[in-house]
DNA sequence: TATATGACGGACG
DNA sequence: GCGTCCGCCATAT
């Protein structure tokens, strides 16, 4: 296979892995990295979220539980509707299904 | 072709 | 817990 196809089947395989989760469920961009088969390429998945794909996109934080969309408020409204406890720009909770936020107190 | 810039993350102090 | 540095990958100039 060349180098676009395979790059555009893992870019697919990104954001099939956001577009699984569900209302009120929160993940990292890692995470997401990592489950979707390119561990380390947490960078990447960003920039995925940020060319406007149709996925919720708001359900991604990074490593720290912090909300990195452009728009950070928009981002914690939709998780605030969705039930995610979002202080000071970050998630407090970890309620989340299969994927966790890695954050304990 | 080279450099800078992001919706990142881990290591370190 | 925070700031800095460096590695990471794709785009923009």
């Amino acid at each position: 296979v060349t180098d676009a196809t395979a790059a555009a089947r893992r870019d697919r395989r990104i954001l099939d892995v956001v577009r699984a989760l569900h209302p009120g469920e929160v993940t990292t961009y890692g995470d997401v990295a990592d489950v979707a088969g390119s561990p380390g390429r947490a960078r990447l998945v960003g920039h995925l979220l940020a060319t406007g794909a149709d996925v919720p996109w708001w359900r991604v934080v990074d490593a720290a539980g912090r909300l990195r969309a452009v728009d950070a408020a928009d981002q914690a409204a939709r998780l605030r509707a969705e039930g995610v406890v979002v202080v000071d720009g970050r998630v407090r909770d970890a309620p989340l299904g299969r994927f966790r936020v890695r954050s304990d107190s």
